[in-house]
DNA sequence: CAATTGGTTCGATATTTTTCGAACCATAAG
DNA sequence: CTTATGGTTCGAAAAATATCGAACCAATTG
């Protein structure tokens, strides 16, 4: 049978390219959702965007550029969706990098 | 009179965005040039691109969306240009940076 | 089972970024 | 002054990304 469309497919930890995760991390949407996950997994409906009124498939978009890159695992629990940072494997293939950013100050 | 259209612009130390160094570096074309030049300052003629028949225009842009982000410094030098790493500023404004993306080994 | 909630996927459109030739500019060499 | 070298800039076209509504799916609730 089919994979079912509730796992979603995550990169290998050997598999992250840095470039790949460098441009998830570019964006400022991005960046503050993955600083969101840094204090520990968060359910997605927790997880709220700059712009509350954002529609669900553009938030659903920039979970899957994320999640392809390596940067959060997006997991099913419950009805909803579970978001954790995978800060274990970036430490383990980009040491330091997501440390780095996690501490560099918020942009103004 | 106007600004020499040699000496280009470069965003102050304090002015320079996460998002944009991390965009800067998102490219494998630009990243290769920086790790080129994390040995050190080079002409750019002789900072080579993957491909060495890429149009100079081409090159150009590269350099100008570094340079535009602050990871590079594009200075005249004799009739060329001189283009260095700006790895202190880098480190004082996001400690640990540009040291964890230089330390990642190469994507394949 | 029906309705609600929370989310993904698809397809179209908008926006951003990249590429590249042509024109141009400054310096050095003849 | 002329030519060659090394580069920037501009504008147009191509390619990549982002946005968003509609359709759909799965789990929970009534």
């Amino acid at each position: 049978m089919a994979p079912d469309i509730t796992d979603l497919p995550h990169p290998d930890r050997t598999d992250l390219r840095l470039t790949d995760v460098l441009f998830a991390l570019s964006d400022p949407e991005r960046l503050a959702i993955v600083r969101q996950l840094a204090d520990g997994p968060l359910e997605m409906a927790q997880c709220h965007l700059s712009d509350p009124s954002t529609p669900k498939s553009t938030k659903s978009h920039l979970m899957k550029v994320l999640r392809e890159a390596g940067v959060i695992r997006n997991e099913t629990l419950g009805r909803g969706r579970r978001l954790s940072l995978r800060q274990d494997d970036l430490e383990a293939r980009f040491p330091g990098l997501i440390g780095s950013v996690l501490g560099a100050s918020v942009d103004r």
